[in-house]
DNA sequence: TTGACATGTAAACGCGCGTATACATACTCG
DNA sequence: CGAGTATGTATACGCGCGTTTACATGTCAA
């Protein structure tokens, strides 16, 4: 009773085609999050974009904040970054946070985390996915002692690179030097990655 | 039926009191959107907290935006973190951080800006007074080249910490043994501040 | 005392939102 | 073909929002 061919041949897509309309819906979906937000991204946009009527949101998502957590669902924050084991790892999250500040090369759920935090409705769906993606994953790469904690830390970079980057806007970030900032990225990691903390400096350092 | 004729000593305050009630409103505020976010609290909420009409808000503000905007004027994020120059100022940006884990203790404005930054509406707002109490007196802090990018890497920390704590939550930063978070914050803001990139570890240091 | 103004109140406006309902049309298959 | 269903459409509901308007009442000076 489903749209299951009964014929082994790939049918022909009929006019009507639910699972396009519904990734098509997704895509959108995903686009306009990752570009203002959840909450400025309205029903009738994602359907005025992926032209296909409104109520087919609710029909095939059940609800916004369930589309939501489609769409994070279906995309990978740290696409390979977290591949490869802990040797390189500070330099590969500096270059991944170095990413996200064009825009084109931007991964999409980066943005949409940047920019949906505040509304509560979603913020459970938002918490789950950071650690399925972020946390979880990078601590199970350190070694050592208090491995959350540390990653936890790296998060503060991360997250905190995607707010700079909205409230503060790229300027600053591309007025400098891009080899120097990755440096200081990855000194920053190495820091909050490290098994114990690192030896600090002696005081005074001139700063 | 005047018992209090007018004098040389301050008057009483009339039943009606246009200053107290506009303070009242800012306090209201400044608690509501300190705890929620400025999307989160109505203007009815505010009002109601206040004890006062609706319709005062607008009449002594002018807009939601702007009594937001007020608030952030109203108060100072980092109250004496700046003041102090340069040798211990990773400590003290360190304890500043673990000061906002406690909710008891954390600054009200650091509370508003974690929480805030979603509507575009008040981005503007809060860009700017981001960078008059933070990244300005930081920039004019900082010997030496690039002064304002090593503020802005820092504000990576100050604002990820900020997200971690709406997002993920305050657990697992509480179950971290404080000295040790400590430490571990203090040689990332020195590695964000420093004149030049610290040496980054020889690769494969066990992470 | 009284009239003008400052302050506070009540109620509604207009809008956009997520969602639900009722209907229309294309497709499948006996 | 023709019934039955999957898919798409048009439209409206109900709500809460920020804001505005019209009015009431306290305050104070002349």
């Amino acid at each position: 009773m489903r749209l299951e061919q009964t014929s082994g041949r790939p049918a022909e897509r009929p006019k009507r085609d639910r699972a396009a309309t519904r990734r098509r819906l997704l895509e959108a979906a995903r686009d306009l999050f990752s570009e203002h937000g959840y909450d400025q991204v309205t029903v009738r946009m994602i359907a005025g974009r992926a032209g296909a009527n409104v109520a087919l949101v609710n029909r095939y998502f059940g609800s916004k904040s369930a589309l939501f957590g489609e769409v994070l669902a279906s995309e990978s924050v740290l696409p390979h970054v977290l591949e490869g084991g802990t040797a390189d790892l500070p330099r590969r999250l500096a270059e991944h946070v170095m990413r996200q500040t064009h825009p084109a090369s931007a991964s999409p759920v980066s943005s949409i985390l940047d920019r949906s935090q505040g509304n509560p409705e979603i913020q459970p769906i938002i918490r789950r996915h950071l650690e399925r993606v972020l946390i979880d994953p990078l601590t199970g790469l350190l070694d050592g002692p208090d491995a959350r904690l540390r990653a936890t830390a790296a998060a503060f970079v991360l997250l905190g690179s995607g707010s700079v980057r909205r409230v503060l806007g790229l300027a600053d970030l591309h007025e400098a030097d891009p080899a120097e900032l990755t440096d200081r990225l990855i000194t920053m990691f190495e820091a909050a990655l490290a098994p114990r903390p690192l030896p600090t400096s002696p005081e005074g350092e001139g700063l």
